[in-house]
DNA sequence: AAGTGTGAAAGCATTCACAGCA
DNA sequence: TGCTGTGAATGCTTTCACACTT
């Protein structure tokens, strides 16, 4: 086992599709996997699976192969996912509603707790378990909550606005819908979904 | 001026960045840059923007910079973005809903020109620009419309056959939402957007 | 003087190949 | 025998550093 520290960037990426794919494997009643079974679902080479899951420990065993759901469990419990995570979401847009209405989220262990908005059409609003509030009452909200993961899915004209006032509440993360770069402290963990551009990416070279 | 092919595979990815903030440079009116002013924005080496152009051509002016309306123009011609593309949309539901309605994707030259769903309630319903069709009959309306792009938003359970639809009826490239793997042909090409991962991502490690 | 374009070097990540264990 | 775990080799990508152009 090596230092987890030393584990590359794209290891985490694809132990979350791992696991992804773990969950698929278990509601089928896959029980038992070899690295190569699972390099076959997902089209890729047996060594990085077995490469990735070293950086972390030893989860299989020779000769025989992988516990589908001791894996799963093992992996959770490396991506911190073992516990709910809470979120505020500030944007109760297009994007802001379907991310209140998916229950997937909080099959996940995902909970928005609050959603903020700037409209009073939308202010006081209940979508899905929680009530919009108004922007304006967005710092002493987080700040007092103590929220430590945000969801921005405001236009590109407020984002950087928000992105300032949830760093000023404290929050440790956020996930950003936004399609223009946020500037936050190098602190901040910042993870950016842009759909345009991964709809760039679909038709580059057709 | 390298070949092309020869552009890494996150070099797309990071065009498509450099694009989009290119995009807000000329609506805050900056009409030049250097490598250096864009790096500083976005984070990063300046030598990556230099090598990741050269591998399209030569489109900055030593010891100046790089004019921004031109290089967003040459930008557009190399990933394709300066004609507008048609999507099919399959599960009209939260997610669905939101890009129909979202009118960001339009301004960015992509639209949904057909939206299929298998709910009664939903079908027949006419939301944004289109009106939603039964599911049933997915395969012989994108075969004769010739929709080469779709975007799957429907539940894990129906995902895979969705995408066995598409690939059936010809599409080329799938935006897919649905948080499970798809087995497509090796030809066909395949973005996958699963939110709940993003937020695995932002969690890790916190 | 200023800033691009690009070989070469350095730094990472992936894949191979096989020792080691059940 | 079968499949994991992993050092070593391979293959990529990023960064450096400087020749070159305006």
């Amino acid at each position: 086992m090596r230092d987890v520290a030393d584990a590359p960037k794209e290891t985490i990426r694809r132990l979350l599709f791992y696991l992804r794919q773990l969950d698929c494997m278990l509601r089928e009643g896959k029980e038992r996997f070899s690295s190569e079974d699972l390099a076959e679902v997902l089209r890729m080479n047996p060594a990085q699976i077995r490469k990735d899951l070293s950086y972390f420990g030893e989860f299989g065993t020779r000769g025989v192969g992988y516990n589908t759901e001791q894996l799963a469990n093992e992996l959770r419990s490396i991506l911190n996912l073992n516990k709910r995570w809470e979120f505020v979401l500030v944007g109760v847009g297009n994007i802001g509603v379907a991310l209140l209405r998916n229950p997937e989220l909080r099959k996940q262990g995902f909970e928005i707790v609050m959603a903020f908005d700037k409209d009073p059409r939308v202010i006081g609003k209940t979508i899905g378990e929680v009530t919009v509030e108004d922007v304006s009452h967005l710092r002493e909200r987080v700040e007092q909550a103590g929220t430590r993961l945000a969801i921005i899915a405001v236009s590109v004209e407020s984002a950087q606005e928000v992105g300032d006032s949830l760093v000023e509440a404290g929050v440790e993360g956020i996930l950003c819908f936004a399609p223009c770069s946020l500037t936050v402290p190098k602190t901040i963990r910042l993870v950016p979904i842009d759909i345009a551009m991964e709809l760039g990416l679909l038709v580059y070279g057709l």
